[in-house]
RNA sequence: GGUCCCAUCGUCUAGCGGCUAGGACACCGGGUUUUCAUUCCGGCAACCGGAGUUCGAUUCUCCGUGGGACCA
């Protein structure tokens, strides 16, 4: 009784996966994981005005980094399965073969409504003030024309309503006067993405379309073409949408709803972007907020899929991605991580880079942030004069830095000893540790945030460090 | 213009007739620290409005308002 768990994730490649997709093809995932079935990536190639050559890479590359793997459909080589080809500009004879089948019955009909009268009827319906419903009483005469070639396939819609239910929403009802008969068969022999995506969910065994919700208008012409063709339907699961960060339109753009290798690029590790995805439409009813994968998919059920929008909040998705990179990576691991947002030479001495590390890591939100917090231990920094003199005039400055110079050449030292010699030196010159440390800081790193002033110190070594010191006066 | 969907802190959300409406992000204080970050403690902050049902509505129903989606 119960069919197999299939779900597809089937993006059409004309533009860069984004973030909207990858929820859709978390969701797809997590339930084909938790319910021991099978995720399948398929192609809806049949726009060909917007095709885009590099998408279909794009999108695989995308989720391959997300580990979101297929388990059956296309891949970089070697997956396809049973059901293939899984692009549907590869499918058309099926499309044709139903839509033929369609006509033959009286189910659908060529239509010879050109282009300029459509647009009359429509103007008719405007100025009418009223919806406009194409039907196939609209079809001009042609008398003994049989004449198909290039003649686009519409949909006769039957008299009567069809309903259905979402696992989400509930049930809907539409009356079939508000579908028009809509085509199925485009002038140039391509599906419309309504009749391609009603066949293959058939063809591919479909037995759950989960989905964003701006589908919802248009899934009572799938639930009406499976009546039609009296093939049985698959349940429908529509996700609430993700909204930009004013709440008021769906994210964009602009956004920051960019291709999301961007993301890759800035140093999200996936883990965290599907966390953070992950609870936004969907909460296991706990106050949990981590979870990893396997949990996920534990956990996930469509029972706690929302109804209502959530507004992607990129401040949450940095304080998630760095308790990962704080909690959940072995130091071995956040170096694998690292490596690519460093310059190379910075490992040459690994115990070295290791100390560095240790003082950088809780400060690291997004690995493309390491470079720029940690440089200042590989590179000679820059030192901003007016900086250094911000709270104290230059004379002032360069004596007690003579005087840190001096003091320290004899130091062990470790972060105790410095610590203890500067301290003493502060006491000394009666001058605040504050005021005393922020110089220090300043002509160490050129900068005013760091980590802890001995901890620069000891990591440096004396060399670097009283080289620097000197530099500055 | 038509059809449909949604509605708890600024944001993600818990709640499924009776709660001081809970957690998290952000923000603001304070401790730790020489600074930023981390960490710990504390604080601010929400049931869109109006009817109805009910002994009792954040919760159920209706209307309104607001936001969104799709089609045109």
């Amino acid at each position: 009784m119960n069919k197999p768990i299939r779900v597809r994730f089937a993006p059409s490649p004309t533009g860069f996966l984004h973030v909207g997709g990858v929820r859709t093809a978390l969701f797809n995932y997590l339930f084909a994981k938790a319910n021991g079935g099978k995720f399948i990536l398929r192609l809806e190639d049949t726009d060909r005005e917007r095709f885009v050559e590099e998408g279909v890479m794009q999108i695989i590359e995308s989720l391959d980094w997300l580990g979101l793997r297929p388990d059956e459909g296309v891949w970089l080589e070697e997956l396809e399965g049973e059901h293939g080809p899984y692009v549907q500009s590869k499918r058309l004879n099926h499309y044709s073969s139903y839509a033929n089948d369609m006509i033959k019955s009286g189910q659908a009909y060529y239509s010879r409504t050109s282009p300029e009268q459509l647009e009359a009827l429509k103007a008719e319906a405007v100025l009418a003030k009223r919806p406009f419903v194409y039907n196939y009483a609209m079809e001009p005469d042609f008398g003994s024309d049989s004449d198909t070639k290039g003649l686009p396939i519409r949909l006769k819609v039957p008299e009567g309503s069809t309903n259905w239910t979402d696992e989400v929403r509930g049930s809907f009802d539409t009356k079939n006067v508000l579908i028009d008969d809509f085509i199925i068969i485009k002038a140039d022999g391509y599906p419309t993405y309504n009749f391609a995506n009603v066949i293959d969910d058939h063809l591919m065994n479909i037995s759950h379309v989960i989905r964003g919700d701006e589908f919802i208008s248009s899934t009572a012409k799938h639930a009406l073409l499976y009546d039609m063709l009296g093939l049985s339907r698959p349940a429908w699961v529509h996700l609430p949408p993700i909204l930009g960060p004013d709440g008021t339109k769906k994210l964009s753009k602009r956004d920051g709803d960019v291709n999301v290798l961007d993301y890759k690029a800035k140093g999200y590790l996936p883990e965290a972007l599907l966390n953070f995805l992950s609870q936004l439409g969907w909460n296991d009813g706990t106050t949990q907020e981590i979870f990893s994968p396997e949990e996920l998919i534990a956990k996930f059920s469509i029972e706690r899929i929302q109804k209502s929008p959530a507004v992607f909040d990129a401040q949450r998705l940095d304080w998630m991605n760095g308790e990962y990179l704080r909690n959940k990576l072995t130091e071995e691991e956040f170096i694998e991580h690292i490596k690519p947002y460093i310059p190379a030479g910075w490992l040459e001495d690994p115990d070295y880079f290791k100390s560095v590390l240790r003082l950088d890591r809780d400060r690291i939100k997004r690995l493309d942030e390491a470079k720029y917090i940690m440089e200042i231990f590989f590179e000679t920094p820059i030192i901003d004069k007016q900086l250094l003199h911000k709270k104290d005039d230059a004379s002032t400055v360069a004596g007690w830095i003579a005087k840190t110079i001096a003091a320290l050449e004899g130091n062990q030292f470790t972060h105790d000893s410095i610590e203890a010699t500067l301290r003493e030196i502060a006491a000394e010159m009666k001058v605040g540790a504050g005021q005393y440390f922020y110089v220090l800081r300043v002509a160490l790193t050129g900068r005013t945030e760091a980590p802890g002033l001995f901890d620069i110190f000891s990591t440096l070594g004396r060399d670097e460090s009283l080289k620097r010191l000197k530099a500055v006066i």
